[in-house]
DNA sequence: CAATGTGTAAAGCTC
DNA sequence: GAGCTTTGCACATTG
């Protein structure tokens, strides 16, 4: 399934063709670039990098330096290579919008296409920010983040289901529970949430109100939300900041299954 | 000096380490990666494409999908190469931040270094703007978009001071000289603008009113052409119309409402 | 050096 | 879909 072509005949090249959009295919070699859309530029003979991602991502890196691409098409969109004139030429154009790359390979020294089979759906990528702490310190230093009127009583406090992270009243006197998170909220925080509202209803007779703090949720936790009368509050972490001499970045653990 | 090695041994692989910061290195295969600084991020194993240039940028991307790497470092940072309990572990670092990403893989379909003789210099890339020859056409074709009166006369007009995008005369047959922006135009196209005045006026011994062409103008741009006492005429950048029939998309330009 | 503005911005989220 | 905001934005320019 990895097929590589060292310093290959332009010929040769074509063959990859039939891996465009299936697989992801890489092109390295000297070129010369075109770009024709929203804007129009040329790129002079030097040593590139060209990727089509399978989505139809098409990217061309100046191989030498900088992050950003010398050229690029983001998907949709679709490539297609030729041979001309005993170049290979690499065209790929927007499926949207009309826009179009070419890149004409002098030489090339490096063509490959990649096995798709690796790509597991499971590439997300979770970011974390600060830490539950910081979160807790924010809301306890200015409780409005939360809502108008929030007034929270304690943290950490146990209940039948485990122990919740922090719990208050709202403005009208109703008791309120928080689940904080500082990252993505999956489905497990909020059946967790749940599970510590129906404890509290328990406990206290009187009604409960349950709010998921995080910067954002996935879309089965907002359906779970919804069915159980929960709510959402989006917090954005603050960005790390690092004062006083360098900062040591632990990271952590992964975040827990929120498997179904 | 293009050393291509497929799917290779992980002790293979560590050999392409002292072409680091030298030639550009190509790995691609299943990993995990973890980034640390100003955020933090994991994410989970699937199959990328990483990139190190020889300026020290890092670039780690999902090989399926997305235009955005899933991890990067901007220059300056630097790279390594070890092996650990059999996996190949790319770690880059920034040296002018605390920032790092540290790469598994798992398994490694390719992995490359290209040579760098191929790269000259000449890598630049020429931007040419539609939106500022479309400016162009407009006061070409309808002159009192300027104002009534407006007489244009040539355009890329050399003086002292460089190339004038446009010049003519307005109605009591004072030399105008035009400075056209396609975007909100800064400070240095007001300084610009006032050395191509100065030029012409030295050059032609004449009263020369200068005028700012552009869809909107920072603060500082506004002041400073007023204190050199020249002019700007707002003129909007006409969305790009399509040759082939099917409308198409305009480049969104969101000027702010300018509001004084 | 920091502050500011630009980008073929891209990408995510709200409506 | 259009519109708006965010980005580990990156990067150039300006003060």
């Amino acid at each position: 399934m990895t097929k590589v072509l060292v310093e290959p005949d332009p010929e040769e090249v074509k063959q990859l063709s039939e891996a465009l959009g299936r697989q992801p295919v890489i092109l390295a070699g000297i070129c010369e670039a075109e770009y024709c859309g929203r804007a129009e530029s040329v790129a002079g003979p030097a040593l590139r990098i060209a990727m089509c991602k399978p989505d139809g991502t098409f990217i061309l890196h100046n191989a030498m330096e900088k992050r950003e691409p010398t050229n690029w098409n983001p998907a949709p969109s679709r490539q297609s290579i030729e041979v001309r004139d005993g170049c290979v030429v690499l065209r790929s154009r927007r499926l949207d919008v009309p826009e179009e790359v070419v890149v004409y390979f002098h030489r090339v020294f490096l063509a490959c296409s990649l096995p798709k089979e690796g790509a597991k759906s499971e590439d997300s990528v979770f970011y974390l920010f600060k830490s539950e702490e910081d979160m807790k310190r924010v809301i306890r230093e200015n409780p409005s983040v939360i809502e108008p009127g929030f007034r929270p009583v304690s943290e950490e406090v146990e209940c039948e289901a485990g122990v919740a992270d922090m719990v208050g009243y709202d403005e009208k006197g109703r008791f309120i529970v928080l689940e904080l998170k500082r990252a993505r909220a999956g489905v497990s925080a909020a059946s967790q949430l749940r599970r510590y509202v129906e404890a509290f209803r328990e406990e206290r007779c009187e009604e409960v109100r349950g709010i998921l703090v995080a910067p954002s949720v996935t879309d089965k936790c907002r359906r779970l939300l919804e069915k159980y009368g929960l709510e959402w509050k989006k917090l954005e972490p603050e960005p790390l900041r690092e004062d006083g001499g360098k900062k040591q970045c632990t990271l952590t653990e992964f975040l827990d299954g929120e498997g179904d």
